[in-house]
DNA sequence: TCGCTGATCATCT
DNA sequence: GATGATCAGCGAA
């Protein structure tokens, strides 16, 4: 167990291997990327308190969901002390119940493995959407987080997906060789990394 | 397997 | 009015 209060570096892989729930699906987070709010340029909380980012802002262990490329959800676990803005974005997992659920919702997957292979295709696996944002996942509702008690083996970590700034803070973090991690994606608007 | 592109809209400037 | 913490489908190799 962890406490999501600390430092969301810290927190973050401590994700992994944690088991998120919704009603009839489960999955086992393989993925994830830390975002350190008004201290982070990447951070949807960077620039301040907004309606969209409020839930950021409360105490953690709370879920922050938004709606991405008109498209997609995402969701997050609000972390960190109230008052400060850290979030940790779960970009990817294995369903471990419910998965025939999950099949329904994602119909475009070929193999099980990609049916929560990336931010938006977790969501959907999960049947997570708006309604879901402020969710309390240590509350009584049908969204639950239950943490790994210990640290998660195999844990590799490397520059963030999809972010044109900051990206190459190393704060993303995967548990390495495991199949349902994402295919890594720099942003197009990155600025092409430092190399030795 | 890799790279490119359109879809589509809430949110913020 | 522009942008984006993405994905699926397509064609090329």
């Amino acid at each position: 167990m962890i406490d999501l209060a600390r430092p969301v570096a810290q927190v973050a892989p401590r994700l992994l291997n944690a088991v998120l729930r919704n009603g009839d699906v489960a999955v086992r987070l393989t993925e994830v990327e830390a975002y350190d709010g008004g201290n982070d340029p990447a951070s949807h909380a960077y620039r301040g308190l907004t309606q969209r980012n409020a839930i950021m802002f409360g105490p953690p262990g709370f879920l922050y969901v938004y709606f991405s490329y008109g498209v997609h959800w995402a969701a997050n676990v609000v972390c960190g002390p109230d008052g400060q803005s850290a979030a940790v974005l779960l970009r990817a997992g294995e369903v471990i119940d419910g998965i025939e659920l999950a099949r329904s919702r994602r119909l475009s997957a070929r193999k099980d493995r990609d049916l929560a292979r990336g931010p938006g295709r977790l969501t959907q696996a999960l049947g997570l959407t708006g309604e879901h944002r402020g969710a309390d996942l240590f509350g009584d509702g049908p969204v639950s987080l239950t943490l790994a008690t210990r640290p998660a083996r195999g844990v590799a970590q490397g520059p963030r997906v999809g972010v044109s700034v900051a990206a190459d803070r190393p704060w993303r973090f995967w548990l390495d060789g495991d199949p349902s991690v994402s295919p890594y994606r720099r942003s197009p608007r990155a600025p092409v990394p430092e190399r030795s």
